[in-house]
DNA sequence: ACAATAATTTAGTCTTACCTAAATTTTATT
DNA sequence: AATAAAATTTAGGTAAGACTAAATTATTGT
């Protein structure tokens, strides 16, 4: 049998890695969403993930699916490629933090082990990626990750900006322009219990913040 | 109709440029053989190439195939990533001659237009890649070639080389374990007319080199 | 000019990875 | 516990791009 990777199963395997992240199983419709195919595609690519020697993935009918030991190692494999690839592009060609995803996207399943290693190592092995997400290491463990959403802070708590979980550029940018950027310092300022709003100050700026963005940002409490 | 481009177009497109080079249309069998599947299949995507809209080649029955406009357009848009491609590797991944190839050959599909800029800028705008091919233009024009094969000169001709015209890392490893890279004068010391063979002299190295590979060998006289 | 050989094309299959429409669970609501 | 709603699966297609085997055309040496 011996899967042959595609470049589609690899797209799978990541995106069921990101789904699994917190235990619970990745749902047929919450993976076709991710992936914008139709969810009776994902059941048939999932069975046959599923079928495959060595299997990829386990799966019951209706109970969602988690990667088994391979699945999870090809994963990490993609996920490492896409994140180095976007602090390369970064750190080599000026892109910036909201220009990267689309390119790795398309060159995290092409490039060799070499290509890898050699990016790898031209950039001093970095452990995060322009959005602050860990990068896997070279034989494939995900560093442990000791953030916390900024959304669970509270006024008077502070931290360090660790990570900003988003994928849409103009959010970036706007976070960008608010200071919001992996490595800067932030206070939380007011919280509102009604709407979740925190009022945030980072550097000289105050800015208030919904729910759909303080739980995509996360920070090292200090 | 509007063909998308894949990556199977994008390639039986870069060889047919390749094998029309000098005039002559390319035959099924050679592009077979170039991209490494039966002349059966390549009959059937020539005909799919020459129905759409707009037609990317000019085809007969027999006759063998040759770009159209919009067909060439294509070919060089991929030869330029490529050949950009090899140059940023050699250049900034520290990739050896014969090692860029491949990779190249995988990135050249996916790489974005933006991409494509950067790494050019970057260069400062590269004429030839680093076996010495030239690269088409960003307006895609292919620019004008003035070298010779090496296989034309004759005892007391000299030159330099300008391009290795070689898919092979083996035999590239070797010419430039004889100092012959593009950039290196080079002197025709002795001319065989039995077996064509040339004995050269490039700094102290002096070799006798075959027609096979004397042919790949592009000069500008001097 | 003609048979032998080489090149090319046709016809019919296969695999991958999608899709739509319809059936079947599962889960949530009363 | 029954039913409505949501999620999932099955069944039957399609499109690309390859393959094999067989048929057809060209080319070549005599
Ligand atoms: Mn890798
Ligand atoms: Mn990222
Ligand atoms: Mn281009
Ligand atoms: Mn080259």
């Amino acid at each position: 049998m011996e899967q042959t990777l595609t470049i589609s199963i690899q797209d799978y395997l990541k995106h069921i890695y990101e789904l699994t992240d917190r235990g619970a199983p990745a749902s047929t419709n919450a993976l076709a969403e991710r992936l914008k195919i139709k969810p009776a595609s994902v059941t048939g690519m999932i069975q046959k993930l599923a079928a495959s020697n060595p299997p990829l993935v386990e799966y019951q009918k209706h109970q969602g699916v988690t990667l088994t030991k391979d699945g999870k190692k090809a994963a990490l494999e993609v996920i490492r490629h896409h994140r180095l690839l976007e602090a390369w592009l970064v750190q080599t060609l000026g892109y910036s933090w909201d220009e990267v995803h689309e390119e790795a996207e398309r060159l995290e399943h092409v490039i060799s082990e070499d290509f890898e290693r050699r990016i790898a190592a031209a950039m001093g092995h970095p452990l995060r990626d322009p959005h602050g997400e860990l990068i896997p290491t070279a034989d494939l463990k995900m560093p442990l990750d000791d953030s916390t959403p900024l959304s669970a802070l509270r006024p008077n708590q502070t931290g360090t900006i660790q990570c900003v979980k988003a994928a849409d550029d103009e959010l970036l940018r706007h976070l960008e322009s608010l200071g919001i950027t992996p490595g800067a310092s932030i206070e939380v300022k007011e919280y509102s219990s009604y709407d979740h709003n925190l009022t945030v100050k980072v550097g000289k700026k105050t800015s208030v913040l919904g729910l759909n963005i303080t739980s995509k940002i996360f920070v090292e409490e200090s």
